[in-house]
DNA sequence: CTGAAAGCGCTAACAA
DNA sequence: TTGTTAGCGCTTTCAG
């Protein structure tokens, strides 16, 4: 029924508990026919290490955490692979946290990780999150970090980033390029700063191209889903409506095409629609969508790589990292 | 730098460890004052107890274990919000292991899950799975476990499901009602009892509508992309060609609008689709997909909270247990 | 090369 | 009501 432990391996073997621990470690001390013997024998039983025991004399866990607003969501989903794929290569576990965007929650989980369990953290944070304290905290606590996608602009850890201002930018010229002469923004918050890089990046690309800016074709959305609808409808029912729309979030897009059909706005006659979006189904949308898609699996990947060197290499200053993978415009349909 | 320890903590109280100990868990031995004071220093002092200490010598973690193929779907998204809404809410956390699809590293994900790292165990096969010894030996192990979606038909564990029969049943009536004559249906795989479930509805349905069935109309894809979308489109070249299709997995969607799409077949004039789906974007796509939904969060939310009854009552025989959730059928453009 | 023993931080039985 | 103490299973000095 329970799994034999160490002290059970070691008098059947005829071993004492601190030579069958060295050798199942590989240990220089011990003779090459101790540790086929040991290996064998804890084979045969199927000796499992009771990994708590562990974690406590050895005060590391091969344990990380990755804290996200959300899984519901193609970049996560996608990132949350590549950090599984390189945790597994380097026999760590992944525990999850998901903040559903509660800065609150967020630091309660962030407190909770200085308690040992974790040896890492993989964080990507709330919208609401403007004090980062709780993360400046944790890694004075000696926990490595490495924030990816939405990240802390002026705090000092670990970023992996993509190319947000750029990509605002290059949305923005190219429905400029297609026609567009008023162009609106959709935002989720003011605080996250990929969203506002992206912003800055279409604000910036307004200028170059000597496009006139208005204020209100910012539009900051909120978690109700009916009311951004409402919104977006609001946006587009103005007479002299925007004829481009910048969407920085996948969750955006549904009310963007249900009130351009309910306004009966063709896209892209009337409006023209590029996205921030890793949805593998944009291609067969109506009308397939032209999205900026980041790199969300590398991104993930690349996050953990990064953590990992903090975690196995002494003298590597993980809170001086900082990393961009760029992102890729995919033009299709709704920018016509 | 480093965290306190209950040690300490009893120092600065002029207390015994014990005494703290009991206090914070609330015991009735403790009297009011001291229990005062100890959480208030604790509280003061932000002690966070070592978890994996505790786990050690209560032999409980608070912990389960996720094991899924794949995180890049949206059922099974869904599905981990559940799961992580109802463990936040009880106080545990969650590990997560992605199989991709391999029958090898479920077994061997398992095996480690009996060094009691894990209190309780969700799984979702892979669909290599066929021989679910690894489960029964864990189960066998102490560990209670609940399989979801993704299940072991003749195994003695606790499932919830969604009615997979019916839906495939569903399916097939419906389009049979839409006026298709010749219908196909696509698996990913021989063993995975959910999709066979579907398959059988399906034939069910073909039967009672006395519909002739024939065997190259199952088609079962693979994991190769590029592959499964030649088998699609061999499927659909032929003379008399298939005018309905259900599919039975969410990635196999975009291979069909492609296949459709190079072979020009219009949706739903030439072949009415309909596919068992998760997707918020299915309303938005061209055509717009008819979709069976899974009621996936609430599936992952069933598991979790059937998985803490059993991990939490006494007497509670969680392998019988078994619940079945439906499905929806969301009727669209593609099977107009 | 192997063994003995201390102790990681906490809980729980037993004593006081 | 509080304190003392023996471990949970493992790793790691230090001795042999």
């Amino acid at each position: 029924m329970d799994s034999i432990n160490i002290r059970q391996l070691a008098v059947e073997l005829n071993l004492s508990v601190g030579t069958v621990s060295k050798a199942l470690k590989d240990s220089y001390e011990i003779s090459a026919e101790t540790k086929r013997r040991v290996t064998e024998m804890a084979l045969r039983l199927n000796y499992i290490p009771n990994p708590y025991a562990s974690s406590l004399r050895r005060r590391k866990s091969k344990t990380i955490a990755v804290v996200i607003p959300e899984v519901a969501d193609s970049f996560f989903s996608l990132a949350i692979n590549g950090i599984d794929a390189v945790a597994r290569n380097k026999g760590y576990h992944v525990l999850i946290y998901l903040t559903h965007e509660s800065f609150e929650r967020e630091q309660t989980i962030l407190n909770e990780c200085k308690s040992g369990r974790i040896d890492g953290l993989l964080i990507s944070v709330t919208k609401e999150t403007t004090d980062y304290q709780h993360i400046c905290d944790l890694q004075q606590n000696g926990v490595p970090i490495v924030a990816f996608d939405r990240v802390a602009e002026d705090v000092n850890i670990a970023k992996v980033t993509t190319n947000d201002f750029e990509s605002g930018y290059l949305a923005a010229s190219h429905l400029i390029e297609k026609g567009c002469k008023r162009i609106a923004y959709l935002s989720l918050s003011k605080n996250l700063s990929i969203t506002n890089q992206r912003m800055e990046g279409y604000r910036q690309a307004l200028v170059n191209y000597s496009i006139a800016m208005n204020e209100n074709d910012t539009v900051f959305c909120t978690m109700d889903d009916a009311g951004n609808q409402q919104l977006i409808e609001d946006l587009l029912s103005q007479s002299n409506h925007p004829d481009g729309i910048i969407i920085s979030v996948e969750k955006l897009i549904l009310p963007v095409y249900d009130a351009c059909h309910n306004l009966n706005l063709s896209i892209p006659s009337k409006v023209k629609v590029i996205s921030f979006c890793n949805l593998p189904s944009a291609r067969i949308l109506n009308p397939s969508l032209t999205t900026i898609t980041q790199p969300a699996f590398e991104m993930g990947e690349t996050a953990a790589e990064l953590l990992f060197k903090g975690l196995e290499k002494r003298n590597f200053i993980l809170k001086e990292e900082s990393m961009t993978i760029p992102s890729i415009l995919n033009e299709r349909e709704s920018t016509l």
